[in-house]
DNA sequence: GTTAGCACTCTTTTTCTTTGAGTGCTAATT
DNA sequence: AATTAGCACTCAAAGAAAAAGAGTGCTAAC
């Protein structure tokens, strides 16, 4: 099965209007007890008309077509993958959000933060909260943003503070031990050195390439100096290593429906499988199931939303959790927090941030 | 319970030396197998010459005085924490460490680091990884360490870089934006004004009281720069934050016999819970179980050993894991450890290293 | 003091039975 | 032609009963 975006309307057609009410109820009512559901349950729901003997057929009819399965002969039927694609693309009722949800949500939103990935740090938290699931960034600034300035500051004896800040306000430090100490010549020599070469370039493209010709570059200084160039790259590197975070694990790790071993091993390469899934050649909403591409926690989805900028997808946020999920409540959350982000960021423009 | 220090001798001066033997054969098998210990395994043991009838009178002894007990009447014995306690101060046999188990901890050690919290930080991933567990660290920096330098830089519009740096070498930076774009003459009264102020004084005692008065002093320039210095008394925080680190916690949530529930919560207060545990008034070296003074972890023990500098407790290091652990082999790793940056840090005064 | 022997206890495992939810199919109904 | 009632069938889950087995405590012998 492979990665699929969203909105790709049309599948369900083959669906009749009754069918597809069946399946919608058959997976609201899995997503809420998690057992397998029967023809006399659905029945029972005040929008259905039908006999249970009707409502087997059809549900015969859809597990044939892949959208339900049965645990066994005598068990009522759950959703497969394919079923849920097609409830979240075309048969969920999605609840718009109420005023007082969409308050809670501003509110969640941290506007006096200075920089938009602590932004998206404060609904990524907020939505661990509400959701009780984990959640996942993808942030902006390694995109978005350059190196405003690398400053070296002694500190101790042969002791150095290397310094780099990013037009989106973000920094990172690193302590460094010389073999000797820095006269102030060569400290003005690698700020100004730094400031000619590095300021303006991304750090998602400092390369250690660059390093190494920069410091094949420097002349006399070569020797003093490199360690602290490679300090740069490495920081350069902590901007890129921090680029995607997964928070509120534990979420996921008290459930015993997903296996812990997965969870693990996903968190331990998450930076590979998350960064293929995030990238610009989805839709704007997207969500992946237990073995889509990569993702290989089973019974866990994950929903991504992106965040723009200019047009261009800046970053994501998103959550890990159960397939058993409020999707109809949770994917207005995320849609909006994204959204609510999104003109955040480009407001600021006008206004007093420069991201 | 309380919490009790080591090597308290004694106690076990009422068992004769062949319960003593049994009580720790016991022990040594439920912590490899997890289950119940019989008098004929016991008795099968090579260093074992009795039979399983005198055992058998034997571990009833050990049962009424406490240090055994029997999950039910037909099973074998399982250690109390008592059990546990005994063993660990008197009849366990601590392995004492190979070359190659030395030297397999040296390589572990990273020297090349530019502080002792980042030495510390290094043992406290291998211990990590060699024992399986979670680890547990109270790093050095706040009790020994003294502010050196307050900076701030701008970086864009009204937006600053506050940055803190200690004697030991530790940084922590946090970005401000103010309300208003700082004059040269302001930013460098703020610079005069903190390295008067605050040079020399400890992240420890770095109380909003302090930040307070000085801004009450601060006369014309009050209004202007409250804000950097209510971001410099978050950076102290900041410091005194992360001066104890649990990390491997996924060690434990991977283990089906500690509540994971227990282990969230734990995780949640761990700053209190640990802080009162690695006082100056307990030995060097320190056992907890799963019960002992606010440490509530069913089923898992934590040990701890000191750091020490200039013959003052510095810092901790040690684990968390379940009960059944190899204590034998890990209490000497943890030992070898902090001994070794013991040395290390006090080393390093004379060379060039100031923490 | 130590040990063999044995009855006793209590968990664990296995086997068998019962229960019940849910189905698929057929025939009747609309 | 679509829907429904009825019913036999399946299979997991729960329960009951039996068997197995590990380990003990006690007694009496060594």
């Amino acid at each position: 099965m492979k990665a699929q975006v969203l909105n790709r309307k049309g599948v369900g057609s083959l669906l009749d209007e009754r069918k597809k009410k069946i399946l919608a109820a058959v997976i609201d009512s899995y997503i809420v007890t998690g057992e397998p559901v029967g023809s006399k349950t659905i029945a029972s729901l005040p929008g259905i008309k039908v006999s249970p003997a009707t409502i087997r057929n059809d549900m015969a009819v859809l597990e044939q077509l892949g959208y339900l399965e049965q645990p066994h002969t005598s068990a009522g039927r759950i959703p497969t993958y394919n079923g849920y694609r097609l409830y979240i693309d075309e048969l969920m009722n999605a609840k718009a959000l109420s005023d007082e949800e969409k308050q809670l949500l501003d509110d969640c939103l941290d506007v006096d933060v200075p920089t938009a990935d602590a932004l998206i740090e404060s609904a990524s938290k907020a939505l661990s909260e509400l959701t009780h699931c984990a959640t996942v960034v993808k942030n902006i600034s390694p995109k978005f943003s350059v190196i405003t300035k690398v400053e070296v500051i002694p500190t101790g004896k042969r002791m150095y503070v290397l310094l780099m800040i990013t037009s989106s306000g973000n920094i990172r430090n690193k302590v460094c031990r010389l073999e000797f100490d820095l006269t102030n010549e060569q400290m003005e020599f690698f700020s100004k050195y730094m400031a000619e070469n590095l300021q303006g370039v991304s750090v998602d493209e400092l390369s250690e390439e660059i390093i190494e010709n920069l410091v094949a570059a420097m002349g006399t200084y070569m020797v003093t100096l490199a360690p602290l160039l490679k300090g740069v790259c490495e920081l350069a590197e902590a901007f890129r290593d921090t680029e995607i975070k997964v928070s509120g694990e534990k979420n996921l790790l008290a459930r015993q429906d997903i296996n812990s071993a997965q969870i693990v091993q996903f968190l331990e390469n998450k930076n590979e499988v998350v960064k293929n899934m995030l990238d610009d050649s989805f839709g704007d909403l997207q969500v992946v199931f237990g073995e889509d591409g990569g993702f290989v926690i089973e019974n866990s989805s994950m929903i991504v939303s992106k965040i723009k900028k200019d047009g261009r997808t800046a970053g994501t946020l998103g959550v890990i959790g159960p397939m058993r999920l409020d999707y109809a409540k949770i994917i207005p959350y995320i849609e909006y927090l994204t959204g609510r982000i999104t003109e955040l960021i480009s407001e600021d423009d006008d206004e007093d941030k420069d991201i």
